[in-house]
RNA sequence: UGGGGUGUCGCCAAGCGGCAAGGCACCAGGUUUUGAUCCUGGCAUUCGGAGGUUCGAAUCCUCCCACCCCAGCCA
């Protein structure tokens, strides 16, 4: 485990455990509630708990922390497995359930019901909230506290019988009704609830909560270091309570950093719901969804997303990371590694009228340009080509390096033509642009000395392929939809999608294997998609654009 | 008005008493058959504020301010 000049925090303090003795081997876990797709506040989560059992030699579990079948189902079970194990990581072992030591958490309880420190409490959920107090005043006994341990011992194995109802009545633990902690005023270790569960089926019908789960299951996953988000802070006291009143084999120790919070987007689940209910995206793995299955549809690395993840580092304080950080971390991984390939997604017709009919030349193109080892492919050179109708002015300023009637532009990894002639409809709208090649400029600059203006992308018109292209962008626009007055689907960005259905790509694109990523020369990175993709309907999402200083500085608007 | 946290460049983030790393973004140049990449340079006399301790403070002390979290039988 070799050390880094900068270290965060928790990688300081497992460090000194190590160096005291205090730990052998660092032990952490993933321990996500199955009740809903995994995100990119998770992917940081993810990341910290397997990065720093990596870093230090050690383990990492996963966990289901399901403790409340309502919400939970199968489903996202698998679909977070596939998630963690596509950003990259292995779970040590098999995977874990909290549910798995349903029947040791229950003999935990009742081992604190006959220590004195836990009781039934009859209280509905209205009086126990007006027993708990507020945030400044203390709370009141429930009525129930002093109950024998005999009785306690009864009821908890009534509850457990199923002989009473939802809801009336808790095991609770008996600390301080006036603790300034809320959440040591006596905090509720099991509620009844007579739903199956789906990995217990029915042999339950009441559930620990959180607080008396998931330090218990650290404990006996012989977890060392519970890393948890700051909001759990003030649960660190009860953690700890449990853990010193409980009959333990090992000391689990909680340490909390700030989730993630990215700009121009939301990541809770219940927001992340409502966009796939709402049918506002196409679902969970939508390619707008901040979600672990949206970003790989739209053609985000497992080794963007970890670089990611490193580039905002691991603290205490909370703020709003700039998404254009992850973008960053994406392009940097694609530039190095994405395939070249052509693609014109608003075609102009472009007739060599010098070229023969019926002639195809076949041009090979590096397919990266500093990577060799990427090889090239071929590209077909027809008498007929498509542009991209940007591309083409009829006249323009010094600035504009690209065709220009009476100029000359470079068609990548082909040859120079120069613009003749134009052809217009009774509109005056331009329906195909005539050009000459300039001879021998495979290569070469012209003979004549007059250099192209730019370089620009083309396709065969007969022997390319169509295809459709999905252009997306940020799904809100505003950069913290979630903050402020208005609601946050007021901030939805209208542009989010925009399908282009007759894009024409170069011939060997149609060999794309789904999920396969791409750059789209002078137009941004793409991914062949790993559902709707096919060699006979070919179906590109973009990724992210290229940076663009011409068009950050207006260009596109002369 | 209770408790727990956090405040270093537009954003993220090092720093832990010796005189403000780095990344993103941005700006200015250079290279370029991608207006991409790449390269070069610029970008906090100042660390939420005010006092204090010290030869010396972002780092120690005091007070103040701002923001975040907590009153689910959610996690």
């Amino acid at each position: 485990m070799e050390k880094t000049a900068a270290s965060n925090f928790l990688e300081t303090i497992i460090a000194e455990d190590i160096a005291a003795g205090r730990v052998q081997t660092v032990v952490t876990r993933f321990p996500p509630e199955p009740n809903g797709y995994l995100h990119l506040g998770h992917a940081k989560s993810i990341c910290v708990n397997f990065g720093l059992a990596e870093r230090f030699g050690g383990r990492c579990n996963l966990r289901f922390d399901d403790t409340n079948p309502e919400k939970e189902s199968q489903e996202f079970i698998d679909s977070i497995q596939a998630d963690v194990r596509w950003l990259g990581y292995t779970w040590d072992g098999e995977v874990r359930f909290a549910s798995s030591y349903f029947q040791q958490l229950y003999d935990w309880a009742v081992y604190l019901v006959e220590q004195g420190h836990a009781y039934v409490c009859d209280l509905n959920a209205e009086q126990a909230r007006e027993y708990r107090g507020t945030l400044t005043e203390p709370g009141r006994n429930s009525p129930h506290r002093d109950r024998d341990v005999a009785q306690n011992l009864d009821l908890l194995a009534r509850m457990k019988a199923g002989e009473f109802a939802e809801g009336e009545k808790v095991l609770r633990a008996k600390i301080d009704m006036a603790s300034p902690n809320m959440n040591m005023r006596d905090p509720i270790l099991y509620r009844i609830r007579k739903v199956a569960h789906h990995q217990t089926g029915s042999d339950w019908v009441i559930y620990p909560t959180y607080d008396f789960a998931h330090g218990q299951e650290d404990a006996i996953e012989g977890v060392t270091h519970s890393i948890c988000t700051l909001e759990f802070e003030d649960h660190r006291p009860l953690y700890d309570w449990f853990i010193a009143h409980l009959p333990l084999a090992s000391r689990p120790r909680q340490y909390e950093f700030g989730r993630l919070n990215p700009s121009y987007t939301v990541t809770s689940k219940r927001k992340l719901k409502q966009l796939v209910d709402d049918a506002v995206v196409a679902g969970w793995d939508d390619p707008r969804m901040p979600t672990i299955a949206g970003m790989r549809r739209r053609g985000y690395t497992p080794s963007a997303i970890r670089k990611f993840c490193q580039m905002i580092g691991t603290t205490r304080s909370d703020g709003v990371v700039d998404v254009a950080m992850l973008e960053f971390a994406i392009r940097e991984d694609l530039n190095e590694n994405a395939p070249r390939a052509m693609c014109v997604l608003n075609p102009l017709k472009v007739v060599l009228t010098d070229y023969p009919e019926g002639k195809v030349e076949k041009l090979a193109a590096a397919s990266h340009p500093s990577r060799t080892d990427l090889g090239e492919r071929m590209l077909p050179f027809t008498r007929e080509l498509y542009i991209d109708a940007d591309d083409f002015r009829e006249e323009a300023n010094k600035k504009y390096k690209r065709l220009v009637l009476g100029k000359r532009v470079r068609l990548r990894n082909a040859y120079v033509i120069e613009a003749v002639d134009v052809v217009k409809d009774p509109s005056g709208a331009v329906l195909e642009v005539h050009a000459r090649t300039i001879p021998d400029t495979i290569g070469n600059d012209p003979a004549d000395g007059i250099k192209p203006k730019g370089v620009i992308q083309w396709v065969s018109a007969t022997e390319g392929r169509q295809a459709t292209v999905r252009l997306y962008d940020r799904l809100f626009n505003h950069e913290s939809p979630d903050k402020g007055e208005r609601d946050f689907m007021t901030h939805i960005n209208p542009a989010s999608l925009q399908v282009v259905q007759g894009a024409w790509i170069e011939p060997s694109l149609c060999n794309a294997l789904p999920e396969q990523g791409f750059q789209f020369e002078r137009e941004g990175y793409f991914v062949a998609d790993r559902l709707d993709h096919s060699e006979q309907a070919p179906v590109f999402n973009r990724t992210i654009g290229l940076r663009d200083s011409w068009a950050e500085h207006g260009g596109s608007g002369e």
